[in-house]
DNA sequence: ACCGCTATGTGGCCTACCGTACAGACAATG
DNA sequence: CATTGTCTGTACGGTAGGCCACATAGCGGT
């Protein structure tokens, strides 16, 4: 089944990278080291320090938080739109919060170091991290007013369509304990709300996998917090051409 | 009653100007305008350009967000440790949340165009700046958990020991309807959870005035994330890169 | 084909918090 | 000093979602 997962991978595939000019892309692109990602994979745990700089393009990283009693929450997402591991160019090194692979599939990685040069160059890829550092922080606020004043369900419907997003096909290998565990709440209230979906006949489940059969149903039980952040990412993440203009030192045929 | 707030105003009273190396101060400096802070104002609404950074010295302020139903919650605080307005550096311009004066005091303000260009320059300003938005994140990772988690008793509590890091004295101009909001709860929640700490004699309070009798009790009763956040920023902001070229301006005696 | 593990379905009980409503109490203003 | 608006206290029903317990049902491994 070849034709089913494409075998070919290119650094392209993650939109931040896609978004360098070629200069910088090509500078980084020896040392972009292409890894799978396993599901359940922890790239770093609370105050760990992070060695390398993850792109995710097929794979989907949760950024996580658990507290003293155990009960967790995921902070916010990272897929192919962006990058893991912004403490290494913010500063610190670490966080207090783990990276969990959601969902199996691939990344490229560079080394922390790399990643420092590059940055230090003050450049097109700072502005480009920058930038998405910027959209991560609207998610991360976004989730936090979510998690105040959204009922599961809503929450449960913007999980689901962010997580379409990246994965184009619907199909969501995923156990709700799973969801249960990133929206922060009870599997049994994911059990309780997953199930009205399928009623409605918006989803499909089986043990372990989701399917979205009707888009359109789950927006309209979304809250609005799914919206804003998109649209937020697109604002931010679209006038990114200018980063070429802005430096014109080989940004076609360098 | 001068003797009670001191008319002496320094930028050194808040801790990221004070932390510069004494050229990229002396470079600032002219350029920083001495504003008073009005409780309630606003600085900025969603999706509104900002034409300055604010760094308080006595003012609070908070990073504010409110939802389509018109509920609202805080996702930072901002007092003399940091800045307003990091949408500025990081991209962007505009964020989808507003800032709102908490506390009345004083801030000193720089023109966006100023910062930037001091940001450019990729040197200490820019690694401080980014330093402190790596803190910010941590805070609001923190928020969007204990929104989740946390009662609002523990709530209140953590909001009282973050604000009283800010108020050495103490004694807070607020009211219960104001806290209520930026937790994000009902004000009788919060009427509720007062009166259980006033029971306990470790707070007092009249009309628009909270005092805070024993920071210990609260403490107690506090959740984690009010500790994880402080160790954090601790951590984060006091290894800058031997910064400490503290400036011996006109702190005292100018 | 079987067994066992794990995912899902359901129900009951309980608590924290919300919505609403209203009463009392304080401070500023004229 | 009285009026008025704002802030605080309290109460009551409703409910979402937590905790617990257990029943059922797929799926993988042997």
């Amino acid at each position: 089944m070849r034709s089913a997962a494409p075998p070919v991978h290119s650094p392209n595939q993650n939109h931040l990278l896609a978004a360098l000019p070629k200069a910088e892309f090509d500078r980084l692109a020896p040392h972009l080291e292409l890894v799978p990602m396993r599901l359940g994979e922890i790239l770093y745990e609370p105050g760990g320090q992070l060695q390398h700089a993850y792109f995710p393009t097929t794979s989907i990283v949760s950024l996580h938080y658990v507290i003293e009693s155990g009960a967790s929450a995921e902070i916010a997402g990272v897929g192919n739109e962006g990058v893991v591991g912004i403490s290494l160019f913010m500063g610190g090194n670490t966080t207090p919060s783990a990276a969990v692979v959601q969902t199996a599939g691939h990344a490229y990685r560079l080394e922390r170091r790399r990643l420092k040069e590059e940055f230090d160059r003050a450049g097109a890829v700072l502005r480009l991290l920058l930038r998405y550092t910027q959209a991560l922080i609207t998610q991360m606020t976004q989730t936090a007013v979510c998690n105040r004043h959204h009922s599961v369900e809503q929450q449960l419907c913007r999980w689901l369509l962010v997580t379409l997003d990246r994965v184009p096909s619907g199909e969501l290998t995923m156990t709700q304990e799973l969801v249960a565990s990133m929206l922060g709440v009870r599997r049994e209230g994911v059990t309780e709300a997953a199930g009205r979906l399928r009623d409605e006949g918006f989803i499909g489940y089986r043990r372990g996998h989701i399917s979205v059969l009707e888009r359109e149903g789950i927006e309209t039980r979304s809250c609005e917090c799914y919206g804003v952040v998109k649209v937020e990412f697109d604002r931010l993440m679209s006038d990114l051409p200018r980063v070429e203009t802005l430096h014109v030192v080989g940004t076609t045929a360098a």
